[in-house]
DNA sequence: CAAAACCTACCTATTGGAAGGCAGTTTTCT
DNA sequence: AGAAAACTGCCTTCCAATAGGTAGGTTTTG
């Protein structure tokens, strides 16, 4: 199928969510990405609002899956970790983009509240996976000095979010690569 | 003195972009708030542009005298960091706003290249102090497990911006008690 | 008096959104 | 099976509200 249009426009709208923030693109700007009229967008979303929604809905849905998938092939802890650390980093597009949960956490004021809850769910299952990671590298050895696997996990979480801010700051990955660093020497590779 | 409007509007649109966003308030807001006519504040600031402008120069000056101030009062290394910290927090709110240059980065798209490198020179400034705490804390005893104060000042730099964004997301100040915790573990008090 | 501060009155472009039409497909009823 | 009804996806047209900004006049103040 030749990708249907709600989907370019979810994608649209999500592209410009992360790279303008949620206030910083409207209707008119998908229009002409998806090349359709503007108000022909009401049709699939009948308000912005409703738009954001569904956007924050797929995106936990799919971070849910890829996951949930991946836990599943249970490997080390410190496999865990580095997998989420880069999935992180593929998100930024060289420092241009921002993950949608730290867009949305800024943009938080022009949200329903339907968004700030599923923004929180996200975080939660994030910090979740985390916690998991570091207690099992923590008990199988390949995370070092792990003490509190909580802690450590939501020092993650927020040192993650804070490194994609530095590297849009300058638009440049190196400097998410520079944050990460110290937590990345802790995972022993095999 | 009575406060005069161009401090009062100064004021006002910083705690605006901090809560709302950049791309959240509008020239209406500041009118309101400050008790002016809307037209009148382009006297004070020709343009949006120009206003964010001085207004990240403001934060950049505001911070760069403090911590100067605090710096030469030469405490141990871990006092130092503390106060970083603290002062984060401190900028808040309870998890309603967020640091200025947070808030514009994730703006960037909407300000003029200006206040993207103000921004850069504010984080640079900032890695800095944290450097030196790091330094001065790993001679004197006052923070444990330093390894690289260069790659621990990049890592505490996103950490506090991304705890800021955690406590945001959930308006619970715990959260950035939370996340940065462990750092603060490692600070030896005396 | 002159400059600074603020006003009213506009302006243009854009915002998100409402209303209704219309071709094509699918479902339902007889 | 065939007509009628309903739905889908997109369209055009229109709208009130708001965006940032300009022009020029009036008040306040050093």
């Amino acid at each position: 199928m030749p990708t249907d249009t709600k989907t370019a426009l979810l994608d649209s709208a999500e592209r410009a969510a992360r790279t303008l923030g949620f206030d910083g693109f409207s209707y008119a700007d998908l229009a002409e990405d998806v090349g359709i009229r503007k108000a022909s967008i009401h049709h699939h979303f009948p308000s912005k609002a409703k738009l954001s929604v569904e956007l924050m809905q797929r995106y936990f849905d799919k971070f849910e899956t890829m996951y949930n998938e991946f836990q599943a092939s249970s490997s080390s802890g410190g496999v865990q970790l580095s997998t989420v650390i880069d999935n992180y980093r593929a998100g930024l597009d060289g420092g241009k983009s921002l993950c949608l949960c730290v867009s949305f956490t800024a943009s938080r004021e022009s949200l329903p509240p339907e968004v700030s809850q599923l923004v929180r769910r996200f975080r939660t299952m994030i910090i979740g996976w985390l916690e998991d990671a570091f207690r099992m590298g923590h008990s199988d050895g390949t995370i070092t000095h792990v003490q509190d696997p909580t802690q450590e996990a939501a020092a993650a979480l927020s040192l993650f979010e804070g490194a994609q801010l530095s590297a849009r700051a300058q638009e440049d990955i190196a400097l998410f690569d520079n944050a990460v660093l110290l937590l990345k020497s802790r995972i022993i590779q095999n």
